[in-house]
DNA sequence: TTATCATTTGAGCAACTGTTCAGGAGTTCA
DNA sequence: TGAACTCCTGAACAGTTGCTCAAATGATAA
C-alpha cells in the first residue's frame, strides 16, 4: 500500500515505465474495476449462472418454473434473484400470484452468450 | 431438494410445463453453469480484474509492473496469477528473472471487451 | 372471512475467498 | 561463491458468500 505515485521499481533490465504509464492512463480506473468485476462476480455462482441461462433461453420464467428448472430451493431462488435484481440484471414483472423475471441487460445476454460459446467450442 | 423428476407444481394459472420443458432442453447442464460460473467467478475480483484489464491493454506485462500498475502487493497479484493461470485465462513466459503475463483466451478478451462497454456506454 | 398459493425476507451458520506474513526457489551478476 | 532481485508457495486469519430455516407478505379462491 501507500504507493500513491511510485514509479522507481522494476527498471533493472528492460525500463517498461514507459509501457506501465502508458497503460495506466488507457486503463480501467480502480472503481471501474470493482464495477466490472461486481458484475462479473454476480454471474460466478452456479446457481444464478443457471437462473440466467434460462431466462436467456425462455425469455420470461415465473420463479416456481426456474425452482424448477434450477434444481434448488425456492427460497435460495429467491435471494439470487433479489441481487440480480438489485444490480438491474434481471427485471421482474407481476401476473396474478406469480412474478416473472427476466434480463434486463442486452449486454449480459451478449456476455451469456459469448461465454456459452467459450465454454462449447473454445 | 429431492426433485429429481418433480413436475408438478405451478400448473393453477398457466401451463407453463411445456415450456420448462423446453427450456430444461435446450438450457445448459448443471456441469456446463459450475464450469461457466467458475469462469465469471475468476474475473469477479477487482484485483483480477484490474490485472486482466493492464494485460488487455499492454499485451504482456512482468509481475512487477502488473504489481506497479495495480496497487497491491507483489503476492497478492501472484496469487491471482496462479489462479488465472490455472484455468487457462492468463499464460506467462519467462524472460530472465522477470516472468511475463498475457492474456491467453479470446473469448476473454471479449468479454472484458464487451463488459467494458456495458459500463461506460450502457 | 379463512385457506391456500407464490414469493419474499431476515437470521444464523458452514464453507469459501483474498489478503498478509514468513520463507523458499530460480536467475543474474560481481 | 554469495548477494541481490523477481517471483512463487503455504499457512493463517478476517471478511464474505450462499444456503437453510422459520416467519411474513401479497394475491387469489372458497
Amino acid at each position: 500500500m501507500e504507493v500513491v505515485a511510485g514509479l522507481d521499481a522494476c527498471t533493472t533490465v528492460e525500463p517498461d515505465e514507459a509501457k506501465v504509464a502508458a497503460t495506466r492512463d488507457r486503463l480501467v480506473t480502480a472503481e471501474e474495476a470493482v464495477r466490472l468485476a461486481e458484475l462479473f462476480r454476480l454471474l460466478g455462482d452456479p446457481t444464478r449462472a443457471q437462473l440466467l441461462y434460462a431466462l436467456l433461453e425462455a425469455g420470461e420464467l415465473c420463479v416456481c418454473d426456474l425452482t424448477e428448472t434450477v434444481e434448488v430451493s425456492d427460497t435460495a431462488v429467491s435471494h439470487a434473484l433479489r441481487l440480480l435484481r438489485t444490480a438491474g440484471i434481471v427485471a421482474s414483472r407481476r401476473s396474478g400470484r406469480m412474478i416473472y423475471y427476466r434480463l434486463a441487460d442486452a449486454h449480459v445476454r451478449m456476455l451469456l452468450d459469448l461465454s456459452r460459446e467459450h465454454l462449447r467450442h473454445g
